[in-house]
DNA sequence: GATTATGATATACATAATGACCAGTGGAAC
DNA sequence: GTTCCACTGGTCATTATGTATATCATAATC
């Protein structure tokens, strides 16, 4: 369950060179093949390691505009909130949050002329009461969980 | 620049199967290797797939609880409370933000009890001005990008 | 209509990694 | 002391990889 400093080495290597294989792990970590295969293979098991998918650019893709939408949902509407909002492909995120039943959306647009258009597309749907939305401008830091390993490592 | 149905079809297949190799993809997808090959180095040059690094699950780091904060921060200490909070481990996003609220983070913490420790941490510097937090508690819609690739694609 | 690019295909080759084994070793727990 | 477990270091056949090549159809350019 716990990972541990090797465990951590690891993911920090495969995050660092992801192009890597198990063959140069091992000769980098100082340990033999089979233990980063079996650590690996603990790792995803333990679903720590979730997978290693491609990590995509919005902005590459043609979408540089970020925003986060608080969404107040009307009492027992949730349920079909979500399937609505999980049919668009601008949202990126939803998580329900503390409060009056609300929702965080993270979105993307093409503009913010078409941020307008996705907003009223995303609210365009019978149980949102109300809305609210921050523009992300700027990233400083990127989303990153790897320092949690090396956290959860040295406790 | 712009990616085709078959740069879909490929960002689709590594997303579900990561571990399939070039060898696999271009049978899957029907096309010679070399062009599984060319396309995914084009991909990766123009930055639409940025790698393919370990997806970290949190919870199972043992950081089951999720919470975004929006920091309001004082006239010109933008730069200095950037510093700050990259140095905690359990901030594991950061965007400035329109609004009320300059700066929204996400971040973890072992319990709802941690949570609070990590939150006072954070905000335990100079030009942090006022905090709203929310925490998450049920994430429907986890982030995903792929079909942004779709929606790329078809237009 | 002729010429160029472009991207896909097909093929080849040497190198290297992979998954699968197995016997041996050390430490920790019982 | 014995058992268990993770790590080691090695082998093996299979397969993928990076790289390079020539060919071909298509589309764009002049």
């Amino acid at each position: 369950m716990a990972v541990d400093e090797l465990d951590a080495r690891l993911i920090r290597l495969l995050d660092e060179e992801p192009r890597v294989g198990v063959m140069e792990a091992s000769r980098r970590l100082g340990v033999a093949r089979g233990t980063v295969q079996a650590r690996l293979d603990r790792l995803q098991a333990d679903g720590v390691v979730r997978g290693f998918g491609p990590q995509l650019d919005p902005e590459a893709l043609g979408y540089p505009v970020t925003a986060f939408a608080t969404l107040e949902i009307a009492q027992g509407r949730g349920r079909d909130v979500r399937a609505h909002l999980a049919t668009v492909p601008e949202l990126l995120e939803m998580h329900t949050v503390t409060g009056s039943g609300d929702m965080l959306c993270r979105i993307v647009a093409r503009s913010n002329l078409d941020l307008q258009h996705v907003i009223d597309r995303l609210i365009d749907f019978d149980g949102i009461v109300r809305t609210s939305t921050m523009i992300a401008m700027e990233n400083p830091i990127p989303l990153r969980v790897v320092q949690l390993a090396q956290a959860a490592a040295s406790s």
